[in-house]
DNA sequence: CTTGACTCTATAGTTACTATAGGTTTTATA
DNA sequence: TATAAAACCTATAGTAACTATAGAGTCAAG
């Protein structure tokens, strides 16, 4: 198929995938006379891998490392499980963070009476301090 | 005060106070005879809320308008409480994916048996999936 | 009077894309 | 068969919110 066929299928941008292919996380595609892309339906797995892996946040370079170890099969997948672990403390961390914002926010908009001046404006007067 | 020092109390590196100055959300600084910024109180002021409405991630966007309407007084201060709202808005959408993103991971992690090869790894199979 | 710390502007790099310009190839229609 | 439209190509620039660098000027201390 060609990258139009494999961009509604997959659900990517056409620009997205040439995107991660030249940052290497696609292998290169067969080309036809007129040089086009042609992919295969193991090319297809292979965005999908990219896009499940970028849907749980995981940095493009991870996931270039992910592929690298997924064409290791004999080694310990300890690597791999490190890296899943990392990224599960990266997102406790942003969610504490969230979670503080959120507190703050639902504060603020608790002190403003929409009948105010902004010159009493209780959200103006806690981003003020 | 010059920028170091500025720098220094507020926390904020000098490029961002430079950056924040060329995106228009601090006044010009006077300057010195030798053209070096020279900062007031007030001048710590307007960085100090900046800097607290980018700690509730408000966009730099968002923070300009803001102070617009800091600077209006007089007008109703529902459209700082909508942007507030909105804002809450964004962080409960950015909380809720984050927690099934979280909930993927910790089921993926718990599939992993470190001492396997990559060959069966948990986390690579639901990767592929 | 020189050294080192500080400051200046302008520019490029970061992440993960998205959008555009200007050109080629293929496919569908007249 | 001619041509127009759709799909594709590469290369480049733009996005957000900074951070880092290069190369130069300024200022205080010794």
């Amino acid at each position: 198929m060609k990258i139009g066929e494999l961009s509604k299928t997959s659900g990517c941008s056409i620009q997205t995938i040439r995107y991660y292919e030249r940052e290497g996380l696609l292998s290169d595609p067969e080309r036809s006379e007129g040089n086009f892309r042609l992919y295969s339906n193991k090319a297809l797995k292979e965005l999908e891998f990219v896009k499940h892996c970028r849907s749980l946040d995981i940095s493009l370079d991870d996931i270039k490392r992910l592929i690298e170890l997924k064409n290791k099969p004999e080694e310990s997948c300890s690597s791999v499980n490190e890296l899943i672990k990392q990224q599960l403390n990266l997102v406790n961390k942003r969610m504490k963070e969230l979670k503080a914002l959120k507190n703050e926010l639902q504060h603020m908009a608790s002190t403003c009476n929409s009948d105010n001046t902004i010159e009493g404006c209780g959200i103006i007067k806690s981003l003020d301090s």
